[in-house]
DNA sequence: TGCTTATTTCTGTGATTACCGAACTTACTG
DNA sequence: CAGTAAGTTCGGTAATCACAGAAATAAGCA
């Protein structure tokens, strides 16, 4: 695939952006890749577009699938696997933000929980357990409520957005209802 | 500094956690550690309790610093520095979501435009040129977003995250009410 | 203005991660 | 059931990052 200017500048980019955000550059590359086709793409044609390793390329699209980011589908008449990724950009964010969740907040939730529940967690220095205790509620908060924006669709969630500056009055509104 | 069998658990896990967001682990036992202490602490209190290098802790101050997470103060009739940290955990959240913002976010949103922006933009593929609009859309509807939920006081911002269920009656009782 | 203590910067080393190329396995095809 | 194409796994190397220790700088103090 011969990539226009613009491709590549938007590739490079997701790239250098996808080794802050904790993934390698050549699989975020790829995701951009796929995201940009719009249609199935196989192996080879990745390795070409962006010179990189045969190898390199399955590693990295397995490491997409198991972020369930990206997904193989068969063309007909071609023995090839081909990979493709959702035009939904809405879709692609919730799939991030769950499995980010997923493995940055709830192994720490479960330590937090573990050091409250734990036999002398009451001898510890009293601002040490109040601000143990304050994050544990904290990032359970957090958790119930991600859960629950991210159970809702697309399009709600992006009304709920748009609503921004109006979220303070909404709640009061609720209030004063309530 | 001599830590107890929990504070030393809390520190090792968000030093841990650390590498997984994007800072060095040094970097995230320090900001545990000061959280823990609810006092301010200086270096070499700080290279005593985690067995780390002076200079690393020097460095790593600073970058907490950087992150404005982490803020000098003094301690009369002692001339050296100390530091201390935020107890509010909501306040370390709103920090650090607005840092990665800046950091994870505002570089792509930047790029993006200068995608939309460019001259030979309109000649790009159909679905291609979609896509970054969609994107570019999506992540300034993000931005502005979160801009104004940080803008929130925490109580506010607590009381938002624990209506989350009803979030969509909300939603559905605005627009039926206006 | 030297003396001491606190802090930062620099340099090298060790650890981790990303990636290539080769060897290997699996799945189709004639 | 060869032969070939597709896909994966593995071993080594290059690049990056974290950190210790030494050297340099800055800030009080006599």
């Amino acid at each position: 695939m011969k990539l226009t200017p613009i491709a590549e500048r938007f590739i490079l980019h997701w790239g250098e952006m996808g080794t802050r955000w904790g993934v390698n550059r050549t699989m975020s590359q790829i995701h951009a890749l796929l995201y940009l086709a719009g249609r199935p793409v196989h192996a080879e044609e990745i390795v070409e577009t962006l010179s990189v390793a045969r190898s390199n390329v399955s590693t990295s699209l397995k490491e997409l699938q198991s972020w369930k980011l990206v997904k193989v589908v068969h063309v007909m008449g071609d023995r090839r696997d081909h990979f493709e990724t959702s035009g939904d950009v809405w879709e692609l964010f919730r799939i991030i933000v769950t499995e980010r969740k997923r493995r940055e907040l709830e192994p720490t939730v479960d330590t937090l929980r573990r050091c409250v529940a734990s036999a002398d967690f009451e001898r510890e220095e009293q601002t040490a357990q109040h601000r143990i205790k304050e994050t544990l509620a904290f990032m359970e908060t957090l958790t119930r409520w991600s859960d629950e924006m991210l159970r809702l669709e697309p399009e709600t969630l992006m009304k709920l957005m748009k609503t921004g500056a109006k979220i303070q009055q909404i709640l009061r509104g609720k209030n004063a209802a309530g």
